[in-house]
DNA sequence: TTTATATTTCTATAAATATAGAAACAAAGA
DNA sequence: TCTTTGTTTCTATATTTATAGAAATATAAA
């Protein structure tokens, strides 16, 4: 059956993140390359706002996607490989 | 590198398609019956019009997730168990 | 303390999207 | 042919979303 479970309202999250060319090219640089920070995705981006970046990090991180580790200034994002293979291996590949 | 090439494009109009309540829902109605018909479907949905769910038909036909076999008025929908397990194999747990 | 850097929040706006009613189209059956 | 059923297209609308500038917050360094 097709239920409204956990794992269903997370997967919309994660796709609806992952739905959007900006978020999506976000998490393969992740998946590339580990403790990246905000203004180091901002170089490997063509031209984004702080505050765009800010929003689509807050999505990928909310759904999972992205864990985060605190140090100083910096926010360093990586990709959670478990949801990435939960719900896009594509990521990894 | 992160290029954006036709499976880039792709995953993002895959995603951009399940990262929708109904739709991610159609899919997995999908995954479990194959064949089923857009009535079926919207007998199977609680209360979307019908011209709402051709849009939404439409779109996970466009990514490519879902195939269709017309016969004489109907057109019965199926899960395309390639680009599925390519992209959402999550679809098919 | 002042300055610089990193990131977020606030606010506004333009664009995209989900929705559905009505009309149209297509095929099958009476 | 007329009617019924299944599906799509047209049109409009309300909601959501992506975007970014400006201001705010936080930490570190001078």
């Amino acid at each position: 059956m097709v239920e409204d479970n956990a794992d269903v309202r997370q997967a919309v999250k994660v796709y609806k993140a992952l739905g959007e060319p900006t978020r999506l090219k976000i998490a393969l640089l992740l998946t590339e390359e580990r403790n990246l920070c905000c203004s180091d995705i901002m170089g490997k981006l063509e031209s984004v706002a702080g505050s765009t970046l800010s929003h689509h990090l807050k999505q990928l991180t909310d759904c999972g996607l992205l864990d985060l580790r605190k140090d100083g200034t910096y926010i360093f994002y990586s990709v959670n490989r478990e949801i990435a293979q939960k719900y896009a291996p594509f990521l990894l590949e």
